[in-house]
Parts: structure tokens; sequence; C-alpha cells
RNA sequence: GGCGCGGUCGCCAAGUGGUAAGGCAAGGGUCUGCAAAACCCUUAACGGCGGUUCGAUUCCGCCCCGCGCCUCCA
């Protein structure tokens, strides 16, 4: 095995991955703000995620792996105030849509799932930790980080606070701040906001205390990795470094990993450009669970995303190769014995794919190795040279792969169904398919090749393609 | 302006100081009652100009182009 390397942001290097304590990582990923659905540049960012743990997990590291959902923050305050809820009942309904979400994309669960509202009293506790450090000060109800007292700040964004001034793009706030830079901890309530009552007074907790309180409870004082987009390097993990390590005087995080963002069509993606794209919305467009994992997965994260509707097309299509293998595999008959060369074949695809996955998670690399595999296992197949022997290890391999891939398994119209998608044809029932394709078999049998050929079309028009074998065996799929 | 990502075949996307993976598409085959599906094969690419070098797509410099962050957006 390769030794894994990783991008680290606040060096700027790939380096080694050495975790603290041997075989153990605990990461920190930073997680949704649930006051809509997801969209399709929040999910690369998951599957990121997803792929890195998956990957650590399958290099035999144990993992403890927590993900926050932030549950208060502005804009959730300011909808919930218009829908008539109380914050907690707005969210819910956003919060089940991202579970249902992580499901159909195969984003496993983290050890814990931790929600801001259900932690303010250890947010509490950090700021008044802060307080007694003198790296706050109050401002009208509201507290403060003094950013100047913290000597290393910008150390990851690499932000230079010297050449900013406070001018009128950035001294919006209409708090009173010492300096533009300096955010809040706490945040006074305004008139008919939901607020709590704690020892530091009434209010809500700012945006960055709540993954630093969450983070610190569940992981230690000093992470193995913390990842989130791009966009939150600044100033989110900035001003959570700053928190935390004043707090702590230890170092905060040791790796920070940060996902690019997506593009669509090659534009920003925006809600008013037209081109703001939940799972949703590309689901009831007919698009697969599995394709879309693939393709917001398959581009090496640290490279922007271009996310399109041709691209995903062609996920769909890449899949599909990798399943109809796995098919063949399962359902071929093959000669006894093992075929020479075969095992030093696979060897070459778990090298491979270990090796680009080692380096700094290179999707694009792992998935390649498996494709060399399935065409040379396929040639062989077609010379009548693979042999039955070999058929295990070929799986093997394909589970291993399908550990921090997870797009083999073929379950989409389960999936989409849980979700409330019936698929276009939902209503054939795999008995239903297997009587068809039995009644055109009979047919062909006799000659009646009209009828055959009815049943054939009939099956297609409602997206079930039929395959028909060399030795006259039919395999069906949904299309 | 500062910081960062990128410009490789029609499209997506790896990679290397000695002329370049993989996927999709296209074309051609195998198979088939015909087809489809599946599988195989083939084609074709390193933004521009300099420099270093025996040799650069790969290193350096400049330029051009796309995109992001610079206070609440993954």
């Amino acid at each position: 095995m390769a030794e894994i390397q990783l991008h680290n942001t606040l060096s700027g290097k790939t380096e080694p991955f050495v975790p603290q304590e041997p075989g153990e990582v605990r990461m920190y990923t930073c997680g949704p703000t649930v006051y809509d659905y997801a969209h399709i540049g929040n999910y690369r960012t998951f599957v990121f995620q997803d792929l890195l743990r998956r990957f650590l997990k399958l290099r035999g590291f144990k993992l403890k792996h927590v993900m926050n959902l932030t549950d208060v923050d502005d804009r959730i305050i300011a909808n919930a105030a218009a829908a008539g809820k109380n914050i907690r009942d707005y969210t819910e309904k956003f919060v089940q849509a991202f579970f249902d979400d992580c499901k159909a994309l195969s984003i496993e669960a983290p050890e814990h799932w931790v929600r801001a509202t259900d932690h303010i009293p250890d947010m509490v506790q950090l700021i008044q930790k802060l307080q007694g450090k003198t790296f706050t000060y109050p401002g009208e109800g509201s507290i403060y980080y003094r950013i100047t007292k913290f000597p290393n700040y910008g150390k990851l964004s690499k932000i230079d606070l010297t050449g900013i001034q406070a001018g009128a793009r950035v001294d919006n706030d209409r708090y009173e701040k010492e300096s533009a830079r300096d955010f809040a901890l706490w945040k006074a309530p305004k008139p008919g906001e939901h607020f709590w009552e704690t020892a530091i007074g009434p209010g809500r907790p700012g945006w960055h205390i709540e993954c630093s309180a969450m983070a610190m409870k569940y992981l230690g004082e000093t992470l193995d990795i913390h990842t989130g987009g791009i966009d939150l390097a600044f100033p989110h993990h900035e001003n959570e470094i700053a928190q935390s390590e004043a707090a702590t005087g230890k170092p905060f995080a040791r790796y920070w990993m940060h996902a690019e963002h997506l593009l669509v069509e090659g534009e920003k993606m925006s809600k008013s450009l037209g081109n703001f794209f939940t799972l949703r919305d590309l689901f009831a467009k007919g698009y697969k669970p599995s394709a879309l994992r693939l393709c917001l997965g398959s581009t090496p994260y640290r490279r922007q995303l271009n996310f399109t509707f041709n691209g995903l097309t062609q996920a769909t299509n890449s899949v599909e190769r990798l399943r109809n293998f796995a098919d063949r595999l399962q359902q071929g008959k093959f000669p006894a014995g093992k075929q020479e060369g075969m095992s030093a074949r696979i060897f070459k695809a778990y090298v491979d794919f270990d090796h680009g996955l080692s380096d700094d998670l290179n999707a694009a690399r792992a998935l390649a190795a498996a494709f060399d595999l399935v065409r040379d296992a396929n040639i062989a197949m077609d010379k009548g040279e693979f042999r039955q022997g070999d058929v295990a290890s070929v799986q093997q391999f394909l589970s291993f792969f399908d550990r921090v891939f997870a797009v083999l398994e073929d379950n989409d119209a389960q999936k989409l169904q849980a979700l409330g998608y019936s698929s276009a044809q939902a209503g054939l029932g795999d008995a239903e398919i297997e009587k068809l394709v039995a009644e055109r078999n009979a047919a062909k049998k006799n000659r009646d090749f009209a009828t055959a050929d009815r049943i054939r079309k009939e099956l297609a028009d409602r997206g079930i393609i039929l395959e028909d074998a060399k030795d006259g065996t039919v395999r069906w799929k949904r299309k």
C-alpha cells in the first residue's frame, strides 16, 4: 500500500497523512445549513467527504467522524418566522430531506450527526473560556471575538489583515464592533426572534462557534482532519481556528481539506441563472442516484467540477459498463481452472486503485484502475481464456472498489422509490417482466418472430432492455 | 489588488523531463431470424510566446482565457 498523501490547506502542500493515534482518525466535516434543500454543489463536497471517509476505512483506520447540521442562522430564523414556525419545526423537513439525499447518494452516516441547537450549553462554555482569556468584548448584548488578540489569524486562508480597511463593503454589520473583521460569538436577540437564555445572556450563537464547540466535544482539542467547501476556508474555518486555539492553546486541526466548487455548464450555479439544482430536480428528470454519485465523485476534489447534463449521461453509461461487467462475471460460465497471469493482473488493479486514492484521493485514477481491469477481463472472456477459478478474485476486487465508490449495486429504482419518485417503469414488477420474457422466448422457439418482436417492443417502451446472449439466454435490465 | 483552482482528443478527465491513462461519444467489427444489448478494435489531444535542457505537455518567466474566495455561500 502506498503512503497516504493529503493536500493540507494549512501548509499549502500535499503531505503524508499520519493521524495522532495510530489506526484512528478523528475527522470533522462541515455539513449543511438546513434552511432549504441542499443543492448539487453541496453534495459535491459531501460526496468528497464520503470518499475520504470510505477510503480511510478501507485502509483500516477506525473512524471517529462528526458531521454537523447547522440548524440556527439568519436565514433559518427569517424563513421560520415567515412560515410561522419555530426553528426546530422549520428545519426538521430539511434535515430529513438531507438524510434522504445522503441515502440516495450512498453517503455513509458518520459516527455522530450533531445539531447546533442541541449544543448551546457547549458553545456557552467555550465562549466563557474565551471571555476568561480576554479574547472577547461585549457590544449591545452581543459578544465579539477580538481578532487582533490572536497573532496567527489568517494562517489558513493566507489573508493578510494589515491591508484590510473597514470599508463600505466590509463594515456592514449593524452591531458595534471594534474592528471590521471581528466576528460575533454570541448575538443579542432582535425583537421577536428566537433566543436562548444563558449564563452569558440571552441570544443565539454566532455561526462559527458551533463547529468549534461540537468538534472538540466529540473529538478532543486537536482533530486529525477538518473539511468543507473551499468557500468555508474563509472566514468560517479561519474563525474556528481563532476561537478554538485561543481557548485551548493547541492546534485545532492538523489537516484541513477543502473541496473546490462545482460549476454548471461552465457558469457559477445560482438561482438567478436558472442552473440551480437539487437532487430532487435531477431525479425528477430521470437521472439515477448512482450516476450522480459517480459524476460528483470522479473528478478529483481539488478541481472545479463542471457539472453538465452531458456529463451526467456519461456517468450513467460509465456505471452501466461497470455493472454489465459485474453481471457478466456473475452469470458467465467459464472453463474450470485459473488463467495464467490473471492473478497478477488483478493485483495490478489493486495497486493502481490504491495508488490513485492514496495520492490525495485521486478518484479519476482509481476509477481508471477498475476500467482497465474490466477491459482486460472482457478481452479474456471474449477469447475464451477466462477461467472460473478467477471469478471470485475479480469479484473481490470489484467489491473492494465499491467500498469506496459505491455505485455497483443495482438499486437505483429502489432508492428513487424510497424517495417518492416512481420511475416510468416502476409499474412493471420483476415477475411480470420475467413472464413476458418467457412468452417471447416461447414465440422465438416457434419462429413466431412477429409476436417475439411485439413483446420486445412492448418491454422497450416500458424501459426494459433485453439482452439476447449467444447461448440463447436472455438477460433484462431496466433502463 | 491579495490568495487559490484550472486551460490535455468532439465531451469529461488522468499523467509524465524522452512524444500521453481511463470514461462517454463517433466509426468499424463480433454476436443475432432481424434488431437491440453486450463485448472488442480504431481514430484523434497537451492555450500562446520565450527560457533551461541532448530533449518539455511535464521545470522557470511572461502573456492570454475560464472560475472561485477576500464576513455568514459547499
